[in-house]
DNA sequence: TATGAATGAGGTTTCATTCAT
DNA sequence: TATGAATGAAACCTCATTCAT
């Protein structure tokens, strides 16, 4: 009665294989706009170009469409590049900073940026998100990081601190400022939030470089902040 | 005809007169729990001990029941000892850190440091909320800790940085701290997030006082990370 | 342990036995304006100057109330003067225009009009009401006016009509006057309903007394209106 | 990608466009019957034969319902004829009785009846209907029947009255019959109401060509109704 | 596949009524 | 008596989901 569906018509054909990411697309942006309760399916349906039935045919259900969006836009390889940087040639700092500011602004810039702020939103009414968010972003993203502190420490351009410390100074920023970019930034008319993204990270990256750099006078790492800087 | 309601009656009274914090109380640890939109005012007026209708004598919508908790928890002193600095004696870097830890071990560890989750998650959906938490507590936190670093930067004890940027190094952290307290930290079977707040504040200072440090070799300010730390 | 209450405080005394007279004021107001099930009781008893539970101490719920004010003003005589009617002496017409035009005016002037409004939009929410008010008001309104008619007929001043419809074409527009009071007149702005109800209601009746006259070439009473003028 | 809606779906189409008229009838039917206030959105609903949801469907709110119920059954052309007039032939008081009484009796049996009542009942409690109400009703009404009544005049066939005043002493009974079928006459056991409603209005309508008669001895309009009859 | 009319569970909010004081 | 805080049944309305077409 009916051909091929899979060869028949190639302008039917792509729109049904394009829809699936469609949907998440228009899934993603209104999670992270509105949240995931206040987003009525519809909605979602209509962002994407079909209508409410169309949806429940590629999802079950609104919540499986939650972590679709999640699962879909953390497997497109939020972390990457950690095996890059065995092969990397030159002095930590710049690799460091290359890297990192390459690396987030890509995610900051895209719709992976929305993640961050959705799943800190989320979790807690969806536990099963947890772990499989620390798997693929975390832990990865801290690996990549500690990976490039030891390099640093072992040529001898970063002196020996906590790795998990420094990685959490180090990326936590980058991951807030991604929060704020779909939390606080999008309230038009705030003021005091005219943050340049780039312009502060490479700021920060130079701040932390130099908490990182071998002191002059080398002496036994400090025990607390206090001892930094003699009175 | 009728006596003053003040005096009238000490039991209702008192029930009355703590009634509304008690449902705050409430309202603050449900919406940071489960997100504004998926907490029933029925929960609400259930966990504070009282029925869904008594919930209405007090506020009246849950829209306003929102905005009476950020305004109640931010008023309540998010940012306070400002003027404490002026008058401080000893190193700046002692100073900040006992200062950023006390005040932020405090917000951290009491009721208020659900608010930047509920912020962050809820901002977007009732945009006059974000001005209020700005001037409460993003204008006022960067004030003091601007103040900090203009002291030890009047001193001598930190180097000239950008101090916004370096505003943003110090608290990012921090704020992110009680965000992940409240949505990431909670999923319990998460591995890898075994962070003592204290001790990951007290390093993470440390990590910057370092890098405001006033180099041994001084020279001008680097133009970008790459350049702190020579080839 | 107290005095008779009766007697110890005069004022407290005269405030208590003047309740429910100011309650019933209070409903019949509110009744009338917005309508039994949009008005709150605590409206009521706010607008008779006590509280929501002092109307409950006067009568045991709403709808009783209710039924409490139709009563009080159906009771307060909206009908009377019947029985002066077979001593007055004179020509009827003017003792009609007389008698309907006073009695009308006192009650379209005074609370019981809105009475009129009420039943018609509640009756049905509270059919042994209607039982009441046709007994109270309708049979002994309607025979009244009959009453007269049959004086006029008997003293030759009115032709043989038939009294009942008659009777409702002199009554119907009076209740319809106190209806419009209290519906259609209160929305102010509306044009085209600038009556004077006295002025209208005099040049009804003579319209009807002209109309009841004996004709001056008599025969039989026409069978349908189109007979009344020739052609 | 879709069909025309207007094709597609024959059955579903069919209903869809049948749902608003249906939804119409019964909240008219319900809100005549029990007041609007007292009528639940989910009754409507059910006589309609959908569900609650349903409903909302067509109508954004209950308040919005009953304004569509007032202009569906108003606008339903309860005034029509009003220049057929210009074109009749014949006596006037004949064609006032055939048009009036088949004119009335038509909306008195039909539907738009309880509209009256509907009014009556609600309208100070949804102000923006009045205006709707007198442009749509009152004002035709009473120019048609005050251009009968001109027509009389001019062909000598009334006299010359006050024809605001004559306007309202034939309409009101009309109005108050609508409004009693729907408010008193359902009460079941309730006496002295027996009242046919073709046979008052044919006699009420009588009554008044007699009052509009030119008299036999013509003088000037009696001031007062005690003038019309001599003592 | 795709649609969108229909459903009804579930949420927010109101308010008549109670009762401790 | 009088109060008004508290209750909870019941109303309005929403929206995730289904299913006939």
């Amino acid at each position: 009665m009916s051909l091929d569906p899979a060869t028949h018509c190639p302008f039917r054909r792509r729109r049904k294989e394009a829809r699936p990411a469609e949907l998440l697309d228009a899934a993603l942006a209104l999670f992270v706009e509105k949240g995931f309760a206040s987003t009525r399916s519809e909605e979602v349906a209509r962002r994407a170009g079909v209508s409410k039935g169309t949806l429940y045919l590629y999802f079950p259900s609104k919540e499986e469409l939650l972590k679709a969006v999640i699962q879909q836009f953390l497997a497109d390889r939020i972390v990457e590049g950690a095996h890059e940087v065995d092969q990397a040639q030159g002095p930590t700092p710049a690799l460091m900073e290359n890297l990192l500011v390459d690396w987030w602004m890509r995610t900051y810039d895209g719709p992976a940026s929305g993640v961050f702020k959705l799943i800190v939103s989320e979790v807690r009414n969806f536990p099963d998100i947890a772990q499989f968010y620390v798997e693929r972003v975390i832990v990865p993203g801290n690996e990549l990081c500690a990976r490039l502190l030891r390099r640093g420490i072992d040529r001898g351009e970063f002196r020996e601190v906590d790795i998990d410390a420094a990685v959490h100074s180090i990326l936590m920023p980058m991951v807030l400022l991604c929060v704020h970019k779909h939390s606080l930034m999008p309230c038009g008319g705030v003021k005091s939030l005219g943050l340049d993204p780039e312009g502060f990270l490479r700021a920060h990256l130079a701040l932390i470089f130099q908490g990182l750099a071998v002191r002059a006078a080398p002496g036994p790492a400090p025990a607390s902040a206090a001892a930094v800087v003699p009175a």
